[in-house]
DNA sequence: TTGAAAGCGGTACCAA
DNA sequence: TTGGTACCGCTTTCAA
């Protein structure tokens, strides 16, 4: 493999001036880059990575560190770094935790290892002292979907309660008259989050009892188990906002095996806006902006990269109500 | 951060000697040894990969270049490999391609600039030669779910053929009497093997006329087109073996909508065995090991990478077929 | 068993 | 506008 030496022979010229136009940097000639150029189109030479960075350059590669890209939340997210990444000519190194924080010591150190540019990184099992450390040693990181007010960190996160308020509100206007909810962990914020907004706004309703409130984990098999049991404790709910999408999913097979209908008897919301088209019948969500997400969570990056100053605080996105047929009126679905 | 040399200076001892503990290779006294590591230990010193790298050592880095991580069989695909390669100490680059062979090629520049040590790769547009100089420039390639028999490339891929077979035989043995197919693209090996795996059994069938064959495009859309296709021209099919999960879930849609009831009316199954979770009724399939297709991947890259000598040919993973409501018999399905 | 020194393939400063 | 050269941090002979 032909390397920047091999070049400045055949073009007659020495390897700093070959460097010089590799990185189009500093004064050359036009006809001497020409030549140089002529050189490295002959011999193809590719630069060698390796050697740049170390000569001080940078990797140009960051880590995306998530706790499971099954997850179907982390592929969209992965998608819109990677196309962030490679538009600014990154390369992304994929690095699933599964909420195991040994796991992420030790990617933590082969990334630092790899003098990686920049993390990014996904997880609920972090303390706010790793990612601090992570900083001290000056890699930059930006965290999504998990926030440490009061910390220097910087974090995107969607408008959770906001969002949580959105899909109770609206099973409001369609009608529901006594609405459940079935939570994620509450150790996670975003699940405490969007609890509170469910609370904020049924705790007042005189129907309201803490025990249309189930705990579950964010999954189908506990969506479907956690529906099964408001049903047990209320048979009369006819509305549930459930914190996620995947545990609405579960929600709904649980009544598909009992003969609910689904909006008729109960309509059903949920939070993310992943795997929507999978599902039958169609689901109501409060969409993420995963992609944003991705891409600015991309962008902040590089700024941080670049030694620009960000500010390194909690940034709040926008959320978004999709109404499709999970929570129609009844007389609507009759069409 | 702490060199090799610093290392040294504070062991007393040569750079060669901190190497020599550092990759457990060469003569060292216990006693030096201890007194290395101690230091590496108060130094908190981390082997820098990109010099190991550059002195003649392998990256330890794999690409894994995919069409599309949003489609649900690439996850499975990069959680295998990831997994796999962790435990090697290997780290994954994601790339997506997204089917554009322009892309491909500067993926492929990227990683050879990287020097990363091999490739696995997901491509149906990809054409021989490219990995064929990719191999040439001693870069080992792992091609999965596409195969190009004569050629010396690895590849694996899942016995399609005999998959198919096994499906529209399991629907015949549920007592469909007309079965259709949608079918995938054809310039897709993977679809083209299912689509002569139906018709081999089909095509004796006196029932059989071509136009049970709808061809589609594995993905949900075009699962719900086809089938609305497929019973406008034969409303009495009964069966449907659809080639891939994907188009089985916009089947069952377009069923849904309809009010046709699976699997009373019509029984459906798919191939691949992804999101199986999502879809009511659950659906029945033939599942690839996916799972296990990436970490033998990642083992033959390995092997591949260290020289050892592996068959380069077509590689055949069994399937499996998986039952559950979607071709329930309907006596069955009233329990 | 250890150390000296020559690279690996670049970058970047200083002179020319 | 160019070239010489000292690194970047580590691996790997070859001698000692």
């Amino acid at each position: 493999m032909a390397t920047i030496r091999d070049v400045g022979k055949l073009a007659g010229v020495s390897i700093a001036t070959v460097s010089r136009v590799i990185n189009q940097k500093g004064y050359v000639l036009k006809k001497t880059e020409t030549a140089v150029l002529k050189a490295m189109e002959t011999l193809s030479f590719k630069p060698n990575e390796m050697a740049r960075s170390l000569a001080g350059k940078s990797t140009r590669t960051i880590a995306l560190m998530i706790p499971d890209i099954l997850n179907p939340f982390f592929p969209q997210l992965a998608r819109a770094i990677e196309d962030a990444a490679n538009e600014l000519g990154f390369t992304v190194i994929l690095c699933n935790s599964d909420h195991n924080p040994q796991k992420e010591r030790s990617y933590f150190n082969i990334l630092e290892n790899k003098r990686i540019d920049g993390l990014i990184l996904a997880s609920y099992t972090i303390q706010p002292e790793a990612v601090l450390e992570l900083q001290q040693k000056s890699i930059p990181v930006v965290v999504i979907d998990n926030s440490f007010p009061g910390q220097s960190i910087l974090s995107l996160v969607s408008k959770n309660r906001e969002g949580a308020r959105m899909a109770v509100q609206h099973l409001f206007d369609q009608g529901c008259r006594k609405i459940g909810h079935i939570g994620g962990p509450l150790h996670l914020t975003a699940a405490r989050e969007r609890y509170f907004g469910y609370e904020e706004l049924c705790s007042k309703q005189e129907w309201f009892v803490p025990s249309l409130i189930v705990q579950s984990d964010f999954h189908i098999g506990g969506g479907s188990k956690a529906m099964l049991e408001l049903l047990s404790r209320h048979p009369d709910v006819d509305g549930v906002f459930a914190g996620n999408d995947l545990m609405v999913v579960g929600a709904l097979k649980a009544l598909y095996q009992l003969g609910v209908k689904v909006p008729d008897q109960i309509k059903l919301i949920g939070f993310d806006g992943i795997s929507l088209d999978f599902v039958i019948p169609d689901l109501s969500t409060i969409v993420q902006p995963i992609y944003s997400i991705g891409s600015q969570a991309m962008n902040y990056l590089i700024q941080m990269i670049h030694g620009e100053a960000v500010e390194k605080t909690v940034h709040e996105l926008d959320v978004e109500l999709l109404v499709r047929q999970s929570t129609k009126r009844v007389q609507e679905n009759e069409e």
